[in-house]
DNA sequence: GATCATATACCGACCAGTTGGTATCATCGC
DNA sequence: GCGATGATACCAACTGGTCGGTATATGATC
């Protein structure tokens, strides 16, 4: 969301949110950047030695933006562990809406695109999918132990279901962008939770 | 895997996946594609009108093999429909090695980049992995049937399940590419093997 | 007036696609 | 059988436009 108050390397990182989200890094050009920020080469080139510097900080700046956005959420104040991941994943279904560009992944999109050919971004990209799934972490733990208050290997379940958390996650976005279709989005997500559920033991079966 | 026997047009094919299923469309040349098949600039447009018709083309082409892999695979011997999906996911599993490029999907690659500047190769990208998705569901509905006789919305859920199976492998690709592990890949199929064993009553809770 | 921020004009490299041509091979009249 | 004909397969060189990046000019701020 660009406001009249961003800096002009702000608006650079709102463009090349808007525009890469939805034709990925390579196809987007620097011109495009500069028209959707409504600002010149010259002033891109100002703020960023490269386009590639300018995904670097894209994938920073989209770390926080999304942290801001989730860190605010209610589901952090409910008392049972359980239902705050539960409640992180009904805020990531109701996220999805009819604009794909609008609910998929800057991250996840260049990490795909970027993984052999700039390993810089790639690192950039983990860095921002990883850091947003150990914000579940602590949550996950500890509704686990609730759930097995004997099980073993608790931390290190909970580290892998955060990142399944995120697994599912990418792989809707890419589904539904080839679908064109957010709903299969959504029913994933469904899927998901319903998986969290019974490992929490909320459900027995179906 | 080129053959002496290939055809060119084959051979055209079997770059694109080779280069394309690492550096994605975008970052493929037309060149690069020329380079790796042997083969001359000429050649390439006499059997492909354009890049983005070789995309489509090797989307196609994807399906063709790939089907073939899971085709003749021992799995569908198995008498019991659940062990068959299982069997699909832990060939799926094994499949997944040290060599990123090795396991992950072309035309989960391309969709993404692609979606919204090349519809047509997002089509085929789409019909590749439903196609896909579509060989599972026969099994699937049948597990869900012996797991549950009086269940209703089987063929629904079926088709659903399915496709999530797709999601969480797309995912997996994404964020091992991201992570530049396959480990968490790995990790991820296990999780939907879980799920499904419990979705299968395999399993209650653990 | 010096520094920082932004704009405009420009450059060299690259890239999708074209062109004009050659090699190969099947078909068919003789 | 055998050369002429035409179609297909392929190649090397080229083109027109695009793109990342640079050079330089202009305005603002202190």
């Amino acid at each position: 969301m660009p406001t009249d108050s961003a800096t002009t390397r702000e608006r650079f990182l709102d463009a090349a949110i808007a525009v890469m989200r939805t034709k990925g890094f390579h196809a987007t050009t620097v011109d495009d950047l500069c028209a959707a920020a409504g600002l010149s080469k010259g002033a891109f080139f100002h703020h960023f030695a490269s386009k590639e510097d300018l995904a670097i900080a894209a994938a920073d700046y989209w770390s926080v933006t999304t942290s801001r956005l989730f860190a605010g959420a209610g589901y952090h104040d409910l008392d049972d562990p359980a239902d705050r991941v539960l409640g992180y994943l009904d805020l990531r279904a109701s996220i999805i809406g009819d604009a794909i560009e609008a609910y998929t992944c800057l991250v996840g999109t260049m990490a795909q695109e970027t993984y052999a050919t700039h390993p810089a971004i790639r690192d950039a990209c983990a860095a921002s999918i990883l850091g947003h799934a150990e914000t579940l972490e602590d949550d996950i733990a500890a509704a686990l132990r609730d759930a097995e208050p004997d099980a073993t290997g608790v931390p290190a379940r909970a580290e892998s279901l955060a990142r399944y958390t995120q697994i599912v996650l990418q792989g809707a976005f890419v589904v539904s962008k080839a679908m064109n279709d957010p709903d299969v989005a959504r029913d994933s997500v469904a899927h998901l939770r319903h998986y969290f559920e019974m490992v929490f033991h909320r459900h027995q079966g179906t």
